[in-house]
DNA sequence: TAGCTTGTTCGTTGTTCATCGAACATCGAA
DNA sequence: TTCGATGTTCGATGAACAACGAACAAGCTA
């Protein structure tokens, strides 16, 4: 479980922020943060294998989109949104209103908190 | 030449707008046409294949973002600004002002006008 | 009619991606 | 130390995609 790299500010791509927000599920991750809790991962429920899982949270780590942060065996998951702010200003919101309103996303749920 | 499908506005897809703005290429494209004026293909230069730039348009029109208009042999293209507009508000213009701002699809330019 | 221009479509190639199960690593707890 | 829980990584696979050249279709134009 190695640490894994987060992007620097400048280091963050506008057409990787926009592919990793095309999948739906990584969608539904994004809203489930958009409150700015940090989350465990525990507390997301996915209908994807685990290992997939951890696929599509390293793909919103490597966009800058999300921050991973271990703890113990535990890893937990914080929305970059003032990174993002700072970088794309006034792109996130439009799309996660957006997601909300369409309901993409809605099969990536929250469990009962950890 | 057959006339392509357009999909209309509760057609248009969250994740397939984001997936068509995922590429430089077709960010680029989206930038020449932000003006709202129309354009003709010939005056689009990009440095890819013509079979290739006609994929790319291809897949913004799919996705709702363009709207193609066909005259004689010459085919038109224009951003679909209002009705994304009205589908994902305030969502075109943040990714458009980051893309400008980082260079994103600056390889695509515009030829001596038709 | 015979070209010329303009786009589309097709077949191919190589890459990327989403997905899975299995194996591995790590830490905390019994 | 042994076990269980938690993530990561490793192939493997099938699908999607970007890219190209070549061939085709359709409409001007000479």
């Amino acid at each position: 479980m190695k640490q894994a790299h987060h992007p620097e500010l400048d280091e963050i791509s506008l057409t990787a922020v926009m592919a990793a927000l095309s999948d739906p599920i990584r969608v539904g991750l994004v809203l489930l943060l958009a409150d700015g809790r940090e989350r465990g991962w525990g507390e997301l429920r996915a209908p994807v294998a685990k290992s997939t899982l951890s696929h599509h949270l390293r793909v919103l780590r490597d966009a800058g989109i999300t921050r991973t942060r271990q703890e113990g065996t535990r890893c937990f998951v914080v929305l970059r949104r003032d990174d993002l702010e700072t970088r794309f200003p006034g792109l996130l919101a439009p799309v996660l209103a957006a997601a909300e309103c369409d309901g993409v996303g809605r099969q990536v749920e929250l469990a009962a908190s950890a």
